[in-house]
DNA sequence: GAACCGATTGCCT
DNA sequence: GGCAATCGGTTCG
């Protein structure tokens, strides 16, 4: 376990925008079958509110996206593509709608552990495989045994906490337009760290 | 109740 | 680089 401040509920109550870009060089911590993961964020994306056109709440609340409108600090993780879940911090005060996705990770703690929900055989990971375990937005939630059970839950421990990292000032943001997207593609709401090679896609 | 589609991944060429 | 897999959410009739 670590010393370094946990974020509050307060540091997600802001700005989206600005949450995505802070929260790159922050850790994820987690417990997972009695096993500890710590992860470094290295990509993420801002979903803003009504006037989003790709984001889930822009059509104002439904039954999957009322999460979005709810308090912020509170995990929104979502069923996609028949197969995956997706992972996202909402933001923004109670009522306005706004989320973070968090696209791709860094695994620092429980390397071993998260290959293995990734059904990779750790005898067979080298180094160069390692940026397969959680490089792309389902790829992590797979890593971190992520499923829909934690949706509308508060950030905290042992389930799900963010916290600081000692490194975070170290790292080079870099600003672009999100993925996989059909509408507002030209928004500048994706963020990452530079030459990070967990990135999804550089 | 039916049709359409998606904030992806992994396998195939 | 292209594309199938796969199914809940959302929309429309």
């Amino acid at each position: 376990m670590s010393s370094k401040k946990i974020l509050p509920a307060s540091f997600f109550e802001r700005n989206t925008t600005q949450v995505a870009k802070e929260l790159i060089g922050c850790e994820i911590l987690r417990k997972v079958n009695k096993y500890w993961i710590r992860v470094r964020i290295v990509e993420t994306e801002a979903y803003l509110g009504e006037g989003d056109p790709a984001s889930h709440s822009s059509r104002g609340p439904t039954p999957r996206s009322k999460v979005m409108f709810g308090p912020a600090g509170v995990l929104y993780v979502y069923f996609i593509y028949g197969n995956y879940f997706l992972l996202n911090f909402v933001t923004e005060k109670k009522g306005k709608a706004g989320a973070v996705l968090i696209r791709a990770v860094e695994p620092l703690d429980g390397i071993a552990h998260m290959a293995e929900l990734r059904g990779i055989n750790t005898k067979l990971l080298s180094q160069c495989d390692l940026y397969k375990i959680t490089s792309g937005p389902a790829k992590l939630t797979m890593a971190m045994g992520i499923n829909g059970t934690l949706n509308g839950k508060k950030l905290g421990l042992p389930h799900l906490g963010v916290q600081e990292s000692s490194t975070k000032s170290v790292c080079e943001l870099i600003e672009t337009t999100r993925i996989g997207i059909s509408a507002a593609q030209e928004l500048p709401l994706r963020f990452y760290e530079k030459e990070n090679p967990f990135v999804s896609k550089l």
